[in-house]
DNA sequence: AGTTTCGGCGCC
DNA sequence: AAAGGGCGCCGAAACT
């Protein structure tokens, strides 16, 4: 059975195209056509297309109007089989892996590119090495085979076949935008900041905070400047480490109140304002480019725009085209959930196991009811809290959930020891991750106590005892954090391939993603199908991720004419 | 003058 | 109340 094929582009323009066998190798003759498009288009048999790079061929097909239901990213897999091998330092191209295989010289990967406001094919990648397709079947058909020397073959499958269905989405999304109204952008922006002067000077209300500011102190202060403001404050006797909000909120002096407040529009005005308006948004969408895995936790970023930190406010501007709806789908306490379902404490997955509110459950388990308290305990045993009530708070949770709190202490100390440490389909956290030689960290170091050099040169730093170990806690809690995290960006990953699918009958479209929040853009009458398609997505990727679980996964959902309604 | 780092804060 | 994890973004500061 053929029913996978692979694709590559040809340096004349053309493609290159040829089934594969069940052993991901050649099973017929290489064809050449004139465009990828017609090419896929033409063969609707096809169930998986193997490339070496989504972000390469995706966008061209989709300008075209060709969707794939299944692909298979080459070099995505690559960084995530390297990652399983304790190898992420080593260059990730089709071209390099090519190399290693055969014993040639292993090139470097070529340099990241950053995107630019408004670039219209943000994905294009020209400076990647051309791989013929006889030769990108080859590492094909090897990758298979190291999948199958991981740990957890099954997983490490499906973590390949996930993280190229994201890839997928995230194209899909780059393309269509986040819907989104500069009328109401701008009129939220003339809410809060004010109207403009024409000199290009600060909004109105930005310029009066400031001169509060500058009245409560009796001389001139610049409250967008750290350093203006820290030496204000030592002139009024009170001397603060930095300008953080916290800590300003803390001090009892009259330019707390304006100051506090001029941060937070002087905020909005530098990373939402008119100018991101005029880079980001065009023809009513904002189109940022989402970049699927692009942490080593899998979780995605997005390039430009800020689109991962809409404030609240200016969501507001987030407004569905006339007759369709936003269906916003937000996860329930993920993280809890997650931790539940990789640790197998089986208090933690009962209460996890139902739709309510985790952190309430927890709390009239292990702390008398007090929501709060239970909510920082466990933040707090997913992040590494080293001090404050999370400590005490710790323990509770420790004698109620013992094997949910052990497998993250686990993960932190096989984090602490240069161990490799694995989410629960298999992407590997590097050794070194965590830690604060940034040196020793990009080349894929692992760093022992002993080697971390506390001179080296990298600023005016003073000895400190125990700065090594400094290190190796960070890379604890990093190693902590990343198994709930990367877990959870496991099972997201599974949701949006199933929300993919499920969407692929109907107008609607994924239009949005934020770690544990998706956004559906679609017709008012198709809503209702996406909310249950939402719900059912989740209940087959909690079980295609972590197995047969009692742990659910619910989600808020809000069907809205715009994003801040949903809330 | 151009490039990199820092500080602070937005989101999860 | 505060501080643990992950990011990106901007202007200012620091550097070359």
């Amino acid at each position: 059975m053929t029913d996978r094929w692979a694709l590559a582009p040809a340096e004349d323009g053309g493609v290159e195209i040829a089934p594969l066998g069940p052993d991901g190798l050649l099973a017929g003759p290489v064809r050449r056509e004139a465009d990828a498009a017609g090419a896929v288009r033409g063969r609707p048999e096809v169930a998986r297309w193997v490339w070496r790079s989504t972000a390469e061929v995706y966008p061209r097909l989709l300008a075209t109007g060709v969707r794939v239901e299944r692909c298979y990213d080459i070099e995505d897999a690559e960084t995530l089989l390297l990652g399983h091998e304790g190898r992420s330092g080593e260059p990730r191209s089709a071209a390099a892996a090519l190399a290693r295989l055969r014993g040639g010289p292993v090139p470097p990967d070529p340099p990241q590119r950053s995107a630019e406001p408004g670039s219209q094919s943000p994905l294009f990648e020209p400076q990647a090495v051309h791989v013929p397709l006889a030769d990108l079947v080859e590492v094909y058909a090897d990758q298979q085979r190291r999948h199958d020397r991981t740990t957890h073959p099954e997983r490490m499958r499906l973590l390949t076949a996930a993280e190229s269905a994201g890839m997928l989405v995230a194209a899909e999304m780059n393309r269509s935008g986040l819907p989104w109204s500069a009328e109401v952008h701008r009129r939220v922006l003339h809410e809060l900041l004010g109207e403009r002067y024409a000199g290009g000077g600060e909004p109105r209300r930005l310029a009066e905070l400031a001169d509060e500011v500058s009245a409560a102190f009796g001389r001139r202060v610049r409250p967008d400047l750290p350093a203006d403001v820290i030496k204000a404050f030592a002139q009024a006797g009170i001397r603060i480490r930095s300008t953080r909000r916290w800590e300003i909120e803390s001090i009892d002096h009259p330019a707390v109140k304006p100051l506090v407040e001029y941060k937070k529009l002087y905020r909005i005005r530098v990373a939402h304002g008119w100018s991101w308006l005029q880079d980001w948004v065009r023809d009513g969408r904002f189109r940022p480019e989402f970049l699927a895995g692009g942490t080593v936790t899998g979780r995605w970023v997005t390039n430009g725009g800020g689109a991962l930190q809409i404030p609240k406010v200016i969501r507001r501007a987030v407004v569905a085209d006339p007759g369709w709806r936003l269906v916003v789908a937000d996860a329930d306490q993920m993280e809890p959930r997650v931790l539940a379902a990789i640790s197998r404490d089986p208090g933690l997955m009962e209460v996890a196991g139902r739709e309510t509110d985790l952190y309430q459950s927890v709390s009239d388990r292990a702390f008398s009811g007090d929501r709060d308290q239970a909510k920082i305990a466990v933040l707090g045993a997913v992040y590494g809290q080293t001090s404050g009530d999370g400590l005490k708070n710790l323990a509770a949770l420790r004698r109620r959930f013992p094997k949910a709190v052990a497998y993250v202490d686990e993960a932190a100390r096989a984090g602490e020891e240069g161990r490799l440490v694995r989410t629960w389909l298999g992407r590997t956290c590097p050794p070194a991750a965590g830690a604060t030689d940034d040196a020793a960290e990009e080349a894929g170091i692992p760093m022992s106590d002993g080697q971390a050099d506390p001179s080296d040169g990298s600023g005016p730093q003073e000895w400190v005892p125990g700065y090594a170990s400094t290190n190796a806690r960070a890379r604890g809690r990093f190693a902590r954090n990343f198994v709930v995290q990367g877990s959870a960006a496991d099972w997201a990953l599974l949701l949006l391939a199933a929300l993919r699918r499920a969407c692929a009958g109907m107008a609607a479209e994924l239009v949005f993603f934020q770690h544990d929040e998706v956004i559906v853009h679609c017709p008012e009458e198709e809503a209702e199908a996406v909310v249950t398609a939402i719900r059912e997505a989740s209940d087959l990727a909690g079980r295609l991720t972590f197995g047969e679980t009692p742990v659910r996964f619910p989600f808020t959902t809000a069907v809205v004419e715009c994003y801040a309604d949903a809330k």
